[in-house]
DNA sequence: CTGAAAGCGCTAACAG
DNA sequence: CTGTTAGCGCTTTCAG
């Protein structure tokens, strides 16, 4: 590989005039031209690493996810597209909902000297995260917050999705409305819950806690707690369904029993991906604006990355949409 | 942040010993604690970057595919899984299907001195790949080949896949069998295409052109293709569709057009995700093995990255499996 | 076992 | 407008 020494000696320059060509600033033309071929001659490309050791700037950036799922990848392509364009790569980690991977992931993240960091934290734990924003590395959160912790970002306002779902099965006459979340400490979860449980007080009805499912996101604990609701003795009539990956366990479970929506059971889920629009009957979901949510993210990390510190913090909420469609709604009519 | 410099300061050692230390050489215990408890003291963490320059190793390496849809993301998550074992980051990048941004893309991971790259080619283009191969990065092609290159490469038995499916639905006494495939440069709409066509060949059955569409291997070329087929004045009896995207298409084509499966059109799908078995009826699927073909390919690449470069070039080609369910065998039964 | 010093490839003052 | 020079933070001979 050549060095920026080769296409000196090649040019018959200094390194620093061709870095001056390299890097767009004023050269006499000749003298530029006979760079530029040297380059070309060589077929020289200047070494990130280097000049990242010496401008102190890698034009990476890291986003930590819980999970490789549709969800967070529909935010992750939006968030590289936005970031490419500003010459930036993105580095995607996997935490696994585990917080050790987390802070593992971070820490390599943090070696690798990115300029920004995109996180959707595991859990309320920030202390790894704050570590690094004292080192002056601009973090910005994404879909998720973690207590204890002064930080930019960009949030769904999940209490009024759930709600607007909850509510959309109480106009239909539900009062026995189950709900199946993740764990409370994700701050979606949280949030979730919280919307569900405004609607019971707004319409003054009683929550029966024997409805409310917690189980970890996954469509293995939206399986199991589906089962369980409608093993009960008064099963629900209606039920909420908090995130995408449940969606698919409680469907699988609900297909399992034979249970007809929205007849035996109406169901409303969330996030609108192929699936929603394909099963039969279609999908009720909570749509999240998932490019939005990658675009707003990165735009406001690429922000900070170029000093803007303006704002601070700030918090984005991005609306969520009820769609409703047959497995809640027996009027509804495909158009 | 602290460099090592720092640390030597504070322990009252050289760099070099603390060099020593952070790598696990030999140092007397001693001042082996005091480097350590000096490491603790500062918080100090190793600049990757600036080891890079000195070491030429990255510890990162770069993923293109053309899409983050499910499948190649399904493949990423085992790639990282295991690289991450090995201590690399993965940047996972975007070439959208099209050679210049996966030009660019390779370009860019190039000069940010990946280690090794893994690629899903979106043409039979490779001259950028070659490039970086003779500079003596290590690359593995995943999912996809491209001609004239001598290359590792991790693939998929698709002729088989194919085979296996368009069989399956001559078995069934299918006469007029629909492919609804993408471009036939990408190396697995070629070989799916092969496939099919052997099946009409072996069983001595006239292929009928009109019935073979091409697209893009997106959902919405897929949608299109199958309003088509389906629109013929003899339309197909039962249609094979050749990706997971398309297959998605297909369906939302026929549940508006109110096509009942198996009985008005038997269809068999590509690639087992959650859609698969929630569909009504399940979709009969060629399941290709996305974990295996991550963690082969990123094993592969390692052992490249290592120095061994025995066996090259290495062609992987892994089995997928039909998995016949409702969509296309009318005495299919749910377990 | 440890330190001094050179240098990875590049940029950025500072001179000229 | 261009060259010289001094590092960025780390590893790695080579001496001691």
């Amino acid at each position: 590989m050549p060095t920026i020494k080769d296409v000196a000696a090649v040019a018959g320059v200094s390194t620093a005039t061709v870095s001056r060509v390299l890097n767009g600033e004023r050269v006499r033309e000749e003298t530029k031209q006979e760079v530029i071929s040297a380059v070309k001659a060589l077929g020289y490309r200047p070494n990130q690493i280097a000049r990242s050791l010496k401008t102190q700037k890698t034009f990476s950036v890291g986003f930590v996810v819980p999970k490789f799922d549709p969800f967070f990848m529909q935010v992750a392509q939006a968030i590289e597209y936005v970031l490419n364009e500003k010459g930036y790569s993105l580095i995607v980690c996997n935490s696994d909902e585990n917080l050790e991977r987390e802070i593992g992931r971070v820490k390599m993240l943090s070696q690798q000297q990115v300029d920004g960091l995109l996180v959707v934290p595991t859990s309320g734990t920030a202390s790894h995260l704050v570590e690094l924003q004292q080192k002056g590395r601009p973090i910005v959160l994404v879909d998720r917050m973690v207590r204890d912790m002064v930080v930019d970002c960009v949030l769904v306002d999940n209490v009024n999705g759930a709600y607007q779902a909850v509510e959309h099965l109480v106009t239909l006459g539900h009062q026995r409305i189950g709900l199946i979340n993740g764990r409370l400490e994700v701050t979606t979860g949280e949030e979730r819950y919280r919307g569900y449980q405004r609607v019971f007080e707004d319409y003054n009805m009683p929550v029966d806690e024997e409805l409310i499912g917690i189980g970890d996101f996954t469509i293995e604990s939206g399986y199991l707690l589906t089962k369980k609701l409608l093993g009960l003795s008064e099963p629900p009539t209606a039920v909420f369904v908090a995130n995408y990956e449940m969606t698919i366990g409680a469907l699988t479970a609900i297909h399992e029993l034979g249970i007809r929506m929205p007849y035996d059971l109406a169901l409303v889920g969330f996030d609108d991906m192929e699936l929603t629009r394909l099963a039969a009957p279609p999908l009720t979901t909570v749509i999240q604006p998932m490019r939005e949510i990658g675009e707003t993210a990165a735009r406001l990390l690429c922000k900070r990355m170029d000093g803007d510190h303006s704002d601070y913090p700030q918090m984005y909420r991005l609306k969520p949409e009820l769609a409703v469609r047959g497995s809640s709604d027996p009027a509804w009519r495909s158009v």
